[in-house]
DNA sequence: CCGCCGATCTTT
DNA sequence: AAGATCGGCGGG
């Protein structure tokens, strides 16, 4: 990859395994990377498990939720809308469901693999301005559901160039939800083209 | 630029 | 029957 030093985020542990609520706007400005891709994430949501109506883990274990409830550091993929796949990074302790969703983030390296992936994009933009569209030009699908970030034992990881999270996130209410659609749970790096609408 | 609607299939 | 979405289309 040609952007610098790539270190794994501050630590990791100590970081992700906290509550999704400080966990979240700590993500703000990290790369993720996949093989040569490499997208700066500038817009995430925190998802809490039994307390949280809005979160797939809200009733409990399932085959679909599990990795929720396991270790942080690992991508929650899943399929919705019957063609979209959406990731997330799991967080808190193990045991404990808590997930920060990707929702946005502004492409870095690899974008001649992001523009194949993704025909339907017109602009640079278009790339990774939403959930779907990030998953689909980064090349996340089921195969990386339980990737860990930490060894990229799927090739995928949360790394950090040094660039720190804004000092002052936008923050606003969650997106595209119905139950618990009032918490301000969504941050996002100010005046970033590429924070979805 | 904005809003509406259909796609498509898994989970509830 | 709804869903942690997207893209195409029509209107302003």
């Amino acid at each position: 990859m040609s952007t610098g030093a790539a270190l794994p985020v501050p630590g990791p542990i100590d970081l992700l395994a906290g509550d999704p609520l400080e966990v979240a706007p700590q993500l703000l400005n990290t790369l993720l990377v996949h093989g040569d891709r490499v997208a700066r994430i500038v817009e995430v949501e925190a998802y809490r498990g039994i307390e949280d109506p809005a979160s797939h883990a809200y009733r409990g274990p399932t085959k679909r939720n599990a990795v929720m409830f396991g270790p942080p550091g690992r991508l929650y993929v899943y399929f919705t809308y019957g063609m979209h796949w959406c990731a997330n990074v799991v967080c808190g302790p193990e045991g404990v469901a808590g997930a920060v969703l990707l929702r946005a983030a502004a492409p870095v390296a690899g974008l001649d693999a992001m523009w194949s992936a993704r025909r339907a994009a017109r602009t640079e933009r278009d790339l990774c301005s939403g959930p779907a569209k990030l998953c689909q030009a980064m090349g996340l699908n089921r195969d990386h559901d339980g990737a860990d970030l930490f060894v990229a034992d799927r090739g995928v990881s949360l790394v950090t160039d040094g660039m720190s999270p804004p000092l002052r996130p936008g923050v606003g209410v969650r997106i595209g939800i119905r139950q618990a659609a009032e918490h301000p749970w969504r941050w996002w790096v100010p005046d970033d083209p590429n924070v979805s609408r």
